[in-house]
DNA sequence: CAGGATCCTGTCCGATACTG
DNA sequence: CAGTATCGGACAGGATCCTG
């Protein structure tokens, strides 16, 4: 076996909590998990539309790692023009959770922090 | 730190729970919590030890920003030669719930996703 | 409408060398 | 021992143009 990486850092990255803490820390994806959620299944130009500033390229490459990852469902209809609708599946569904946990965490903190420093 | 970044990403990036998940995902991050939480109050040199391949940079950054987050606790004792030594607020404690949370869920998909393709 | 291809850019990571 | 300083390279992300 051919072997040029570092043994070690296969190591921590193979870790799927790891890799799915990789996932979800990509600059826009926790904002599609949440637009999904708070306003259901959107289209494709939708999601952009409520995200201002994102490229095509970038939206496109988090959809299909959230798809790949069996976060969210890619419905597609070869209508013209075609039409692709986003949904969350039941594991996105599931990480809503946990989201929110570490979203509580934040904000709690962030509270507590400006008590703090006032 | 330079703010040269545009200013719609602020938006973003202020949120709470997406600086700290952008915190999280650094290259080596749980991997710190994890060894100070599963041996105790480590030196530097322990948790570099306990790391191969990390550059003493690298590892610096990551302490001083996990320091900054509150999550550890930095002990500067003076000596000849200076012993520093780093551990778990509660607060990195608190976090250690939603990370294993985060943790069982990878696992279990993993496990599953295993199954389905078998 | 929903992306693919391409180029460019900054950022961040790791290695090496040096210091109080 | 516990860092800091500096450098180069890889890669992620953005902008733009193009297509089924």
């Amino acid at each position: 076996m051919t072997r040029t990486t570092k043994p070690q850092n296969e190591n921590h990255t193979a870790c799927p909590m790891d890799s799915l803490l990789k996932l979800l820390m990509g600059p826009w994806t926790t904002y599609i998990l949440w637009l999904l959620r708070s306003q259901g299944p959107q289209r494709y130009g939708e999601l952009k539309a409520g995200m201002p500033g994102i490229s095509s390229k970038v939206l496109t490459e988090r959809l299909r790692m959230l798809e790949g990852a069996g976060l969210i469902h890619r419905d597609y209809k070869p209508t013209v023009p075609p039409a692709v609708t986003y949904s969350l599946t039941p594991r996105g569904a599931e990480l809503k959770d946990v989201l929110e946990g570490l979203n509580d965490l934040a904000q709690r903190w962030h509270a507590e922090d400006m008590r703090v420093e006032a």
